[in-house]
DNA sequence: CTCAGATTTTGTACAACGTACAATTACTGT
DNA sequence: ACAGTAATTGTACGTTGTACAAAATCTGAG
């Protein structure tokens, strides 16, 4: 038993898991969703197309990872503060969801195209799920309202996105898009805190 | 003026436009989305991939087209009968619809990835505006209506397939699916209900 | 009936993609 | 110093969308 797995040979790796979704971000932000490439990441932080796959088995998996990153950035825990009205917190992390996924055009297809288990997805989920307990929903309705919440968040992302022009990278949202959507997570409340009431 | 546009010269068009989607379906369900290819499609009908940029301008139309086709088997005039309950009839129609583009594994990656506007879309959408009409929502709120249940929807579809294994073609949909998506339209319709009887 | 003109189909080709494979390089513990 | 190991690269293959020009095929006018 000889090898120990710690400061094994080898060059030092010059880039890290970061920096190339960093270069991936930075690639979406400045390309779209089609622009994220594998040789146009290892182009941007200066390696062979190769050198990728040092880091990640497949396309697929940097893909996870970039998503991961967007949600990472939302998860403040800002949003259990039990003191604030349900309701408020809800619409305050849906919106910075959106807004999120939103500035970064095409992340709604790629969050869309891949089955979204990271730790930073469930933590978003946890977060919804306390503030839904605190809502007066059994756990059992909570985990449904969890998932109906995501369903609206990302399927008006995607639609939002969806309608808009590919070639162009950047886009603007309009205020009317955003009262749609707020319209909407309204009514879906309105329909979640009724069948809290009627089951208490 | 010569050019009368009528029974024009040049050899007998060997496709159509319909038998290049009918391929294109059937590609789809044999082989998900990322089996729908021009030169898959072209090879099924018999013909050069080329050919196909005859009757489609670039692959985007032809999956505009492929969507079209899906929702056209929907929208039969089925659920514009006033007599039955709106309830009941939106829950027919969003029932309906989902089945369809779950039958189809990769569909709602194409319907999300393309600003689904033509005619069958429409027509879906003219389709739920008039239930909602029937309903008791004054034109505005109707069509706000009409747009966050196409957001449950198409993200209810979406996330269902995002979990899905895209190697394999064919999927299984789950009752447990199919009730979390009942319930999830029934707290969004209870929501529109209340609003409804609010500004009446 | 012929034939010019219009149009579909094809052959060929290119750039870009994901990624497999083997060779090369750069490191570390013994 | 050196052997073993891991990171990186060079090269390459197969696939994709689709542009371009040549070829094949039809129709209406004469």
């Amino acid at each position: 038993m000889v090898d120990t797995r710690r400061g094994r040979p080898g060059p030092r790796r010059t880039l890290s898991e970061q920096a190339i979704l960093d270069a991936a971000l930075a690639l979406l932000a400045e390309r779209g969703a089609d622009g994220v490439t594998i040789r146009g990441v290892a182009a941007r932080v200066g390696v062979a197309p190769n050198a990728v796959y040092t880091y990640f088995p497949d396309k697929a998996a940097v893909l996870e990872g970039l998503v991961e990153q967007l949600l990472g950035r939302v998860n403040d825990n800002r949003f259990t503060d039990a003191a604030l009205p349900w309701r408020d917190r809800i619409q305050a992390l849906a919106l910075e969801l959106r807004a999120e996924l939103l500035a970064h055009p095409g992340a709604g297809r790629l969050l869309l195209g891949s089955p979204r288990v990271g730790p930073n997805a469930m933590a978003v989920g946890d977060t919804l799920l306390s503030i839904l307990a605190d809502a007066g929903l059994d756990p059992g309705n909570a985990a449904n309202a969890v998932y109906v919440l995501n369903v609206h968040i990302l399927g008006a992302v995607a639609v939002e996105v969806a309608t808009l022009d590919h070639t162009r990278p950047t886009r603007t949202v309009t205020d009317l898009e955003t009262d749609l959507f707020r319209w909407g997570l309204d009514r879906l409340l309105d329909g979640l805190a009724a069948h809290a009431a009627n089951h208490d």
